[in-house]
DNA sequence: GCAATTTATCTTGTATACAAGATTTTTCCT
DNA sequence: AGGAAAAATCTTGTATACAAGATAAATTGC
């Protein structure tokens, strides 16, 4: 019925959309029940699981939903804010046309997808197709996967913010000014915009008390 | 007899030093007899060991130690190189003496090593435990970890390197250069000292003749 | 009723038998 | 001898039975 990669996806999904909210546990008899599968293969799919920290595995107690690791999240902000600043002003000076208007098409989906009623999976969606594409013409594709392997605490963290507030326009206008800049080579002013654009506001104490449920006691910023 | 954490670490081991070299074949049988144990928890160690480059898994086929993709090895230096600048920058300002004199202890087991008959192994763990404090210092332990987690090409390709020229000690002096900036605040100067410290020379024609049994067919720097 | 102990039932961990693909060897025919 | 087909033997993949720890429930003694 599915493979094994087939049912790692769906997980990952259901975690990343708090379909599986932090805490719940993840038994390998019922992913066994649920896909028709026995346990082995299963197993390998909670061993992946747990290597990108989808889920934590306690030994002969059960298998649970990761809790949003604070901690975690700043460093890959501070990892991404770093890297992206470099990578934006290598290629400030070598986009082509080409590239230039294909970043633009995103972003024009982007405008449209802001209209919709529920916004946000397909708004942070392009959001991670248009930093992907900057690291790919960049050359650094490696690095953008070793960034997705642990991505699963931003992602969610991303997205219970996004939910918040109503930053999506923000979001979108930071978009298209870094694009500007590196139309019109103007490495100068990338550097403070990338930081800000990626470190949010990760200190509100607000989004930390409303979501305090998902959050991993102890982990703080 | 071992546990599987224990099995792990001994084969990244033979793996890293060349005990097992690239395309060497590691069947679960043969791991079967070596460590006393049955096939289930010994691929559950092969798994990790592909999670982290180590091994190849050819379904149906066997698993096999990687080569040494020298794409992988280009993308981390460049993470660190950029890492490790910012890194180093932050530090400068905020360095107590106690950390100027524990660094410096590392740097006088360096030079002691550097005497001995076969100094490699010795010199470039003392080599990481450097870089590694660095991270600690900066509060950045997780970024160090997730370079750990993709590092075999490059530990491998340094470490042939190594053997190659003797350039040990001029990787000592620029740690001792390093420190000494940090030590006396000299921002300015660690820039371009970082870069060439990581960098070294990857380009270099004879390394990949010479070795180029032990490299991945088509990956070029 | 209550507490401690025992039992039962969860969970994952391991060993093993069998399935199935990939490779090598052998066999058989010309 | 050479080449094609068949068989044997590798490899890992999956299913299942049992082991063993952790937790929850039931029982027992008072």
């Amino acid at each position: 019925m599915f493979t094994k990669d087939q049912i790692i996806t769906i997980l990952k999904h259901e975690i990343v959309t708090m379909a599986l909210t932090p805490g719940t546990m993840i038994s390998e008899t019922a992913l066994s029940e649920r896909f028709q599968l026995s346990r082995t293969p299963l197993r390998d799919v909670l061993k992946q699981l747990a290597s990108e920290a989808y889920i934590d595995i306690y030994p002969k107690k059960g298998n649970f939903v990761s809790y949003i690791d604070l901690e975690s999240v700043e460093q890959i902000i501070y990892l991404r804010s770093i890297l992206e600043k470099e990578i934006i002003k290598e290629l400030t000076s070598r986009l082509s046309i080409t590239n230039i208007h294909s970043l633009k098409g995103i972003l024009e989906e982007q405008a449209l997808a802001i209209e919709n009623e529920a916004p946000t999976d397909a708004f942070l969606a392009l959001d991670d197709t248009f930093h992907h594409i900057l690291f790919k013409l960049a050359g650094r594709q490696f690095l953008w996967e070793i960034i997705q392997q642990r991505n699963v605490h931003y992602v969610r963290y991303r997205r219970l913010h996004m939910l918040k507030r109503e930053k999506l326009s923000d979001i979108l206008k930071e978009h298209q000014l870094i694009l500007d800049y590196m139309a019109h080579q103007q490495v100068d002013k990338i550097d403070e915009l990338v930081q800000q654009h990626l470190k949010d506001d990760i200190n509100s104490l607000d989004f930390q008390m409303e979501f305090s449920k998902y959050i991993r006691p102890g982990s703080s910023v």
